[in-house]
DNA sequence: GCCGCTATGTTGACATCAGCAACATAGCGG
DNA sequence: CCGCTATGTTGCTGATGTCAACATAGCGGC
């Protein structure tokens, strides 16, 4: 699983609870849906009472808000490596190269952790009520944005940016949803 | 809302309990999301005992995978519709406006009912434990392939038909979760 | 016309959950 | 050494899903 990047918890009297809840959350994400991400089991989980949460969450919907806030960082960072990563060894990336290993990035983020990526975009989270996610989601479309931008340089292309990503949306949610498989997607993107 | 297809379903003391459910637990969803429908909201709703709807659905689940059904069953209908009119008074439609009017009415379904598109889609439901589901999602996707092999009889073309599946679902999915507005996304369909 | 059968709906119960309130504890600073 | 605040616990309430037992209504057979 990707890794947490919490902002300096302060590790009291359990140690990081809050990293150990989402981290709860993930697993009974991944095991049972997301009906099955309870504030109750998480705490056992995580060896607290089930009560102790609440310290660290407004409630449920609020655990699953920064459970899916961690995925758009996980997708950010997927995003901005693959954008700046040379395709291959020594060349300088083309503009449509560096597109294609975007949306096999992006492909590959839903494959690994379909669950995640459901949650993410499954729209049962507000995100106007969780600012927190708000902000990763919103960073994540943004570091698409700008290489998609730094890829088509010239005016007017707008459509052809929401075509591309459109496309590789769709293709995530048809191999989250098992649609089509991982490589099928992938062979679509070029 | 979309006319219910339900096979024969006699009407003993309620008079059609089941739809009555199907009714009001697409209500709740576009009221308060997938998290509201609730068994014995839905009952309370219809004017039955809390315990009334597992006469006809073998629990939660199943209410929401038949509402979700109902919504596949709608799709259909919608592409059928779509493949069939002629898009302007009295001319043959050629392939590629074919093409067009599908991804719109694809659109316009996901927009006009987004709950129960992400109810369809989001991935809660797990198709293979609800055959009646699969088999109106397996319809609605059959029509849709239909059409696009219509109107792209040469062999090869697969590639091109998931592309436009993938980019017209992508659309959908970003409509639906409100990233665009159901008009940017029309406009990027042709 | 009456009897029993099955589909349908009801009542009651139990375990689990989200969320609230009151309480307990642990580390920190003065 | 004292008290303060962050953290965690215990106990409770109301709602929900689901099971079991019971009630009722219409239908077919006689």
């Amino acid at each position: 699983m990707w890794a947490l990047s919490t902002s300096s918890e302060t590790a009291y009297h359990h140690g990081d609870l809050r990293r150990s809840l989402i981290a709860a959350a993930h697993e009974l994400l991944r095991d049972g849906g997301v009906e099955a991400v309870t504030l109750r089991e998480a705490a056992r989980l995580a060896g607290v009472s089930h009560n102790a949460p609440y310290r660290h969450f407004a409630g449920r919907e609020a655990l699953l808000a920064a459970l899916a806030a961690e995925g758009f960082r996980g997708l950010r960072r997927a995003l901005d490596e693959a954008g700046r990563a040379a395709p291959s060894a020594g060349r300088a990336a083309m503009p449509a190269e560096r597109l294609t290993d975007l949306g096999r990035a992006y492909l590959r983020f839903a494959d690994a952790d379909r669950p995640v990526f459901r949650l993410m975009f499954g729209g049962t989270l507000e995100r106007a009520a969780h600012p927190d996610l708000a902000e990763a989601a919103a960073q994540a479309f943004g570091a698409l944005r700008d290489v998609v931008a730094a890829g088509e340089p010239a005016a007017g292309t707008e459509r052809e940016s929401l075509r591309a990503w459109a496309l590789v949306h769709g293709l995530a949610h048809l191999v989250a949803d098992r649609q089509i498989d991982a490589a099928r997607a992938e062979a679509c993107l070029a």
